[in-house]
DNA sequence: ACCATATGAGACATGAATGTCTCACCGGAG
DNA sequence: CTCCGGTGAGACATTCATGTCTCATATGGT
């Protein structure tokens, strides 16, 4: 059929290949195109026809990662309400796609190189907000600037979808972990 | 001269040829083995004559990156003193050889393949004990596991080691932040 | 049943990085 | 000065991922 129903300017059989390829990647950053095809379940040529190249799936990828973030903060609400309640709705939210997302943060060739997708500074610039409005309120401290503590969101949410992966912690701690650490740090505080 | 003086395993040439490469692959980590070459300043038989192949000086990289943080650790003297003053001592010792861990632990290649290298175990359960003897001695919370904080660590180490090199922060910064934000979170304590 | 479209498998050429080789050159030791 | 080990430059073959192609097949609608 010609006539395939369109959904968020992907077809459904592009979403399937690009999820799978995002698991494959996020494992095994190295993968060849013709292993990414295979963990898709189709062959090489096919994923040729859905993809120009092996740039063109990583920039595809690199959509859908910002996509995917984008909705999850969307749905995380950051202006609502106290910001520790937003960065907890917003890990909630990211969970699910926090290995696409550790798959492009340390694809750092996409950093280096001539152009970056306008979409990660648009990004950036929403969570360091929910930082500053977080600071601004008295909830977190000055002294650590919310570019710093943007990054260091990324980098735990990147370092605790891999010590899921590897089976260090159990998945369902994910949220937990994160939060407490970003918020509260590893320090026993005198109330608890 | 065949008769050169050997220093810890590794000659001076060969210590400095390490060094660029390590700096180099930091930035880049798709450089090519002539790039290598080039920003060490020797040509690229010189650079084969040193390294069998690129495996080789990846693993070669590996066992500096290694012998680094393990110095780290032995001059950070984990059992003594406060917990937490550990652990801001293993910060600052770490620091000169972040962009080498950052790029080690991001070639998640080393991982996925056939067997890793003995030594990270060592350094995992070094990192991991200083966490354990905080819990044990009350400085920190018993609800993050030593696992999960070692894999933090190393996560904020690694950003830090970014948000510098890119110039988001200052490098003057860079033990002040991830200590902080690893001992007390982003979250404004009562008394400050 | 017929046809159109998409697919999988494979062959093939291309390009890039790699690894190996030779050769001319340089600098120091004898 | 002469010799010799180390070096840089380049040529060369090899490997591997990639990109393009063809063709037989399967699927699905008419």
């Amino acid at each position: 059929m010609s006539h395939m129903v369109y959904c968020c300017l992907m077809t459904l059989d592009r979403e399937q290949v690009l999820r799978s390829a995002a698991a494959l990647l996020t494992r095994k950053s190295t993968a060849t195109m013709d292993e990414v095809a295979r963990a898709a379940g189709i062959g090489r040529a096919t994923l040729h026809r859905h993809f120009a190249g092996r740039d063109a799936l990583v920039k595809a990828l690199e959509s859908l990662g910002i996509q995917e973030f984008e909705a999850a903060l969307d749905a995380a609400a950051l202006d609502e309400g106290s910001c520790e309640e937003a960065l907890r709705r917003l890990v909630a939210a990211v969970e699910p796609s926090a290995g696409l997302l550790s798959f492009l943060v340390t694809e750092n060739q996409l950093f280096e190189g001539d152009e970056v997708n306008e979409g990660w500074n648009r990004l950036d610039a929403r969570v360091s907000a929910l930082f500053r409005r977080g600071q601004e309120r008295g909830e977190f401290r000055i002294d650590l600037t919310p570019a710093w503590l943007t990054e260091a969101f990324y980098g735990l949410v990147s370092a605790g979808a891999w010590t899921v992966q590897v089976g260090r912690v159990a998945g369902q701690d994910f949220q937990y972990m994160i939060v407490e650490l970003l918020l509260g740090g590893a320090r026993r505080s005198v109330g608890q």
